[in-house]
DNA sequence: GCCCTAACTTGACCTAGATCAAAGCGCAGT
DNA sequence: ACTGCGCTTTGATCTAGGTCAAGTTAGGGC
């Protein structure tokens, strides 16, 4: 890890306050929020809650990636969500959590009772047009997804992903850069809908087209990204404005 | 039709008066939405709003079936929702929708201007917590959508289908009863990521298998509850509390 | 009552991606 | 440096569901 955040060092030196839940929040209002909270750590594949627990604590993901999945009976699981730094777990105003929240890389978490904090969100509007906000990204998110899960290709949904993972990252889009790939073959099987084979043929492919190139099997480099942005199957500008 | 809805009679006796979101509202909130709400229909196929077009309306599904969807530029197109009577169109913060928004049936909208409706967003708490509250049900429900559309196969998606037309009907779930199918084959394959050929095949072996009747094209008949449910693939219980 | 058309069904065939199987690779622990 | 194991790649084969192509059905307009 690069950067490991200091606790100590209190909310106007974190990470991800101006995405968070707490984005909008005045001092005032971060000064309440930081007699509330709590730190806590899990590590890789550890699970965070599991569909149905009551939740005890809402939380923001200050570091590390973790995922919301549902697994059926006989074992087909289904990654619906990834949460990455900023996102928040729980939603105000329902007791338990729908999904499966799993670490997939080693998490650390910024906590809020849960009670306290859905009367404190009556109060501060600050958070929950924020929290409303969120969930609204979320959703548009999760329908984006499903028009990927119920009609892109094999090829169309590895390209849509390796895409997410560059948009996501801090770096100028064009600047040729190594990207690491946080998940393994099975977990962006188990996201794009897909069996980790094709998953991993579907990226010698893209390799041997030259569309990336991997320096490693965890990181890789965009040599098209013109060609990747087409193999999407999304529209030229996906009706975004740039 | 069997019940049409005499506008005339005003918010009290609205038919989705205690779903939509104004079902928090006290009298003297829904005498302020009484002075600012307009009527119209759709007829069957027509567009309601294309996606990136601005929001001109907030809309709240009187009567009727509405599709929400996203076509790819090859033609392909996947529905990422259903909107039944008390639905919601529109998002408060949001400028334009990012899905095209289609009459399945002939629909009625019961309308709110969007920068009026917003301003009394913020005055009225009742109404933003519903619309929050109907905004995390139409999240759940989309994540619920994506384990149908990257993990179950197309019995299951068919039998899942039904089940949730079946539940959505406003009589007992154990009567035994005849339900309408709102969508044509083409539409149900665009709601599970199917094609049309596949939905007619499956329609027709849980015909076959005994599991429904159809007493038409487009109603029919459940004639074993407890065997559809097998096929959905769900828990047991889905961990709903029933 | 008859025609037209859109919706639906059914059959034959094909293919993308799943499944099954067998090697590689690379790092953590000794 | 060696071993073991989890991850990954690659190949061979299979199959669910897609595609293409006829028919069939039924309601709405004349």
């Amino acid at each position: 890890m690069t950067f490991v955040f200091n606790e100590r060092d209190g909310c106007s030196a974190c990470p991800i306050r101006h995405r968070a839940v707490c984005a909008r929040c005045d001092d005032d209002e971060l000064a309440i929020l930081e007699t509330m909270k709590s730190y806590t750590t899990f590590d890789t594949g550890q699970p965070i809650i599991w569909r149905g627990d009551e939740l005890v604590y809402f939380s923001s993901l200050v570091s590390g990636i973790a995922s919301l999945s549902r697994t059926l009976e006989d074992g087909r699981t289904q990654m619906v969500g990834l949460l990455l730094p900023s996102d928040f777990i729980g939603h105000p105003g329902r007791e338990t959590v729908e999904f499966d929240v799993t670490a997939v890389t080693e998490v650390t978490l910024c906590r809020f009772e849960r009670k306290p904090f859905e009367k404190l969100v009556l109060d501060l509007p600050h958070i929950s047009q924020r929290v409303m906000e969120m969930a609204l990204d979320e959703l548009n998110a999760a329908r984006e997804w499903m028009v990927l899960l119920g009609r892109k290709t094999a090829r169309e949904k590895i390209a849509t992903f390796i895409e997410m993972i560059v948009r996501r990252a801090t770096t100028p889009l064009d600047q040729v850069q190594t990207h690491s790939l946080p998940l393994t073959r099975e977990e962006i099987a188990n996201f794009l809908g897909l069996t980790l084979e094709t998953v991993s043929r579907q990226l010698s492919a893209m390799k041997n087209d030259g569309v990336l190139a991997f320096t490693d099997r965890r990181s890789f480099t965009i040599l098209d990204l013109e060609a990747l942005h087409r193999e999407t199957g999304d529209d030229a500008d996906g009706g975004v404005i740039v």
